[in-house]
DNA sequence: TTTCATAGTATCCTTTTTGTAACTGGTATC
DNA sequence: GATACCAGTTACAAAAAGGATACTATGAAA
């Protein structure tokens, strides 16, 4: 089977895919993250929006955005308005995960299109 | 912003998007399936060489594989050898996943280059 | 003054996920 | 027979994730 170019040697499988997979899992894994994301390349939100937008309670989006800007993926703004609002926005190194979302918008699609089937 | 193409017309923001990245992580979503899925993209492999490779537990891989198996992602050929050694393999289907593999693949790889770059 | 909207936070609880350890059953080896 | 390896399963515990509800604080409108 196909080999991964691999730079480290070691026991008998190359750790790097494994390793990588976790590591973007860590950023973006969970039920949310990469939901939100997809949702705010349609442009900066409200969180209130986001909450209803995603139906996520306020209480996950609050932590999920914030662990989102920790990892420089979202910005939060606060805008002088009558009600303070507050604004989320994707950063642009966020733009690195469209590969990735695109991947799994894609992927999603074809699945329930295939799943769908009738009765094959 | 850039609207995404969007057959159903609805409340404020098309849910076709939401709804695939979520689809997609109801099958591969979770701790360990692309991982999974990504050893065994360098080769079939048996049972405990999978769960010394991915390091995760008989019980936790056993429910993963079992799930990908009826996801259609893996299958599992039990052999007719010494002590009973049981398969398992990626399916063609599974290959569907390569995108989304690889996107993940290369995004761990260059989010950890990027944190790890010196105190920048 | 009461009411509503904003952006959360606090509290409590349920569900899901993950893990540990021990154990089954079969075959082979010592 | 005792031991060891394979592929799991069972029972139990812990932790993480998710959710419901109510509440804070602010300011504007009715």
């Amino acid at each position: 089977m196909k080999k991964h170019n691999c730079i480290v040697g070691d026991e008998s499988v190359c750790p790097k895919v494994k390793l990588s997979i976790q590591d973007t899992l860590d950023v973006v894994g969970g039920k949310w993250k990469l939901v939100l994301i997809s949702i705010l390349r349609d442009g900066k939100m409200r969180f209130r929006e986001l909450s209803r937008e995603a139906d996520i309670s306020p209480r996950i989006l609050s932590k999920e955005l914030q662990e989102l800007e920790m990892n420089g993926l979202v910005t939060r703004t606060v805008c002088n308005t009558k009600p303070v609002t507050v604004e989320y926005a994707l950063t642009p190194y966020s733009d690195t995960l469209s590969e990735v979302i695109i991947a799994m918008h894609k992927w999603g699609q074809e699945h329930r299109r295939k799943v769908m089937e009738p009765s094959l």
